[in-house]
DNA sequence: ACCTGAACACCGTTCAAGT
DNA sequence: ACCTGAACACCGTTCAAGT
């Protein structure tokens, strides 16, 4: 009876994560459908109801691979503790960037996964290192991430608009109205988006560890 | 030859707004299909392509109304800036988390609608207020847009897990490998949100106008 | 327990019409 | 120009089986 299956322990929530990885990467993140993850999988679309409750699980263990990918690294390791933080701000937003709307997927689903919570940890070391200790310790380690969480998020739905139509929309703010937005607007397009995000990444750091 | 159409203004994109925006309140983000909003404004699902070229333009227009119709009225007035900054905080933070997803669609579409043209440019007044001017001050302003778009997504997605498994991880967390975050959590859940959010606001405008 | 085929109740978007 | 019915190519998820 061929084709026709029973106990095959072909499948794992590891396997079903790489395959969505693997959608991702080719075909950004509206390819990630349950249906083409199973395919991907060689396996039926409600196969993947065994190891995972629903699509939104799927996605949080896609997301937490890819954090724990990026940022985890960066963040090891005995360089001083301000350069551990850029470069794991660096490194996280290259790779998130890399994946068309992977960086909606981190805002849309709660980061409590196993790579987040070391990732939460070594941020914790280093703010530790800066002085950071103590109730207002959890509180610092959160702010920096939504800072670059949402940073990341922000530049990529920005990424994702049509590049023709934005320009003409920075173009046509009525400088009568909007004195200070069309002033900025042209400061900012002389800026690159690193530069900026590290600024306030920075500046936010001044703020907490001051 | 009744229910026949033919050119009858019925609609526009104000209207179309509207509905999205009606149904947004009931059924939280995932009500906001095209039909749905088309049967709301009690016309054919292919209607609303006459007045946006597909659903993401919608949405994005959605978002706009709803940055305007929170942020924008707390920033205008002659309170102290600072006062102002932290009262549109507020204001957008328990505007947005009053509807279910509408947190996670502001960070997935590029803000440029012709509200958040009108935010950016009260947050920049603030700023100069605060003594940030020129090219800083575009940087200030989108820092601070960052940091207050972002924690309210990563709240609304933390909202939207499930409570028990949510507090069933915070307990789980092994204090052997992560000790730090074992007593973060232990902290963090002493906290009440607004609190942390402000906070973290505070610390990134100390950093800003230091 | 693990996987299947088939089905249910939806989607966004396009196309060729009608007025 | 503005709206329609009908269709296309999909979705996530459930259910009753099979091994």
């Amino acid at each position: 009876m061929p084709g026709r299956p029973g106990p095959r322990r072909t499948l794992s929530a590891e396997v079903i994560t790489d395959a969505a990885l693997g959608l991702l990467d080719d075909g950004g993140a509206e390819a990630l459908s349950m249906r083409r993850i199973a395919a991907a999988a060689g396996v039926a679309p409600n196969a993947l109801y065994t190891y995972f409750p629903d699509k939104a699980a799927v996605l949080r263990a896609v997301v937490d691979r890819l954090v724990g990918r990026h940022a985890n690294p960066a963040l090891t390791g005995d360089a001083p503790w301000r350069d551990r933080v850029r470069a794991m701000a660096v490194a996280v937003r290259a790779g998130l960037l890399a994946h068309p709307g992977a960086a909606a997927m981190i805002m849309s689903a709660p980061l409590d996964g196993p790579e987040a919570l070391r990732f939460g940890e070594l941020l914790l070391d280093a703010l530790a290192e800066a002085g950071v200790t103590g109730p207002d310790a959890a509180r610092a380690s959160y702010a920096v991430m939504v800072y670059l969480l949402g940073a990341i998020a922000l530049e990529a739905a920005d990424q994702g608009a049509d590049p023709g139509a934005r320009r003409a929309a920075a173009a046509a703010i009525p400088a009568e109205h909007f004195p200070r937005t069309a002033a900025s607007a042209a400061v900012i397009a002389t800026y690159n988006t690193v530069e900026q995000y590290l600024w306030g990444l920075d500046r936010l750091v001044d703020g907490l560890v001051r």
